[in-house]
DNA sequence: TTCCTATTTAGCTAAATAGGAAATTACGTC
DNA sequence: GACGTAATTTCCTATTTAGCTAAATAGGAA
């Protein structure tokens, strides 16, 4: 729960989810959109993977964020469980499983 | 969007909304269930409140703070809208009111 | 191999955050 | 008024975080 909470508190994480929910990109792609330098970018995404909703793809020399919805909204689901009644529902709906598996 | 999430992303301020689900209480005894120093204490609730997630009121030399917990749903599903068919139904059907007064 | 591009890692500085102690404000009581 | 308790504010220090540049790693192409 920190980490997700951690990973949300940023701006430029959160307009990286944005984009990745879009489609698929590659870091180059993603920091392309921003002012900011790669590295920089790298390390934002290192904190949204660490949380587990972005997931890693190595393609050749270049390496393809994708967002895990699933994990995005589950967690977040989570932590509104125990504040509203539909979240529970929707949260037990939705067996938290783990590694959905990144299917190419 | 920032507020809410810069003030989840402390585990005492999370948990400090966990006891205010229970019931309203002073600075006071929520400080009892932590090792923190009051100011500390209120120091977190300062931020809680920006975010709007709890609200304060007066009573004698007391001060109770009381979660609101639309406000705390209600942001995080507006976020979740874009990621989740299910978040952007519940956020549309809650139109977002601006300060949903405190009844005293 | 050498060169080029994509990305990450290291090392640094500046800014933000968390916490404490002490001072201050606010209220109630004597 | 003086005193005591509740809470906040101020000021300080330690830690964390964000961003940069430069260097390292990894892969593809010549």
């Amino acid at each position: 729960m920190d980490k997700i909470f951690k990973a949300l508190a940023s701006e430029p994480r959160r307009r990286i989810l944005e984009y990745l929910a879009v489609e698929p990109m590659t870091v180059g792609e993603i920091a392309d959109n921003f002012e900011m330098a790669m590295p920089s970018i790298s390390k934002h995404l290192a904190v949204l993977k660490a949380a587990g909703v972005v997931r890693e793809q190595k393609r050749g020399q270049y390496v393809i964020y994708a967002l895990v919805v699933e994990a995005l909204t589950g967690q977040l689901y989570g932590f509104l469980a125990p504040y509203c009644g539909e979240a529970q529902r929707i949260a037990e709906a939705r067996p938290k499983r783990r590694g959905a598996g990144l299917r190419e």
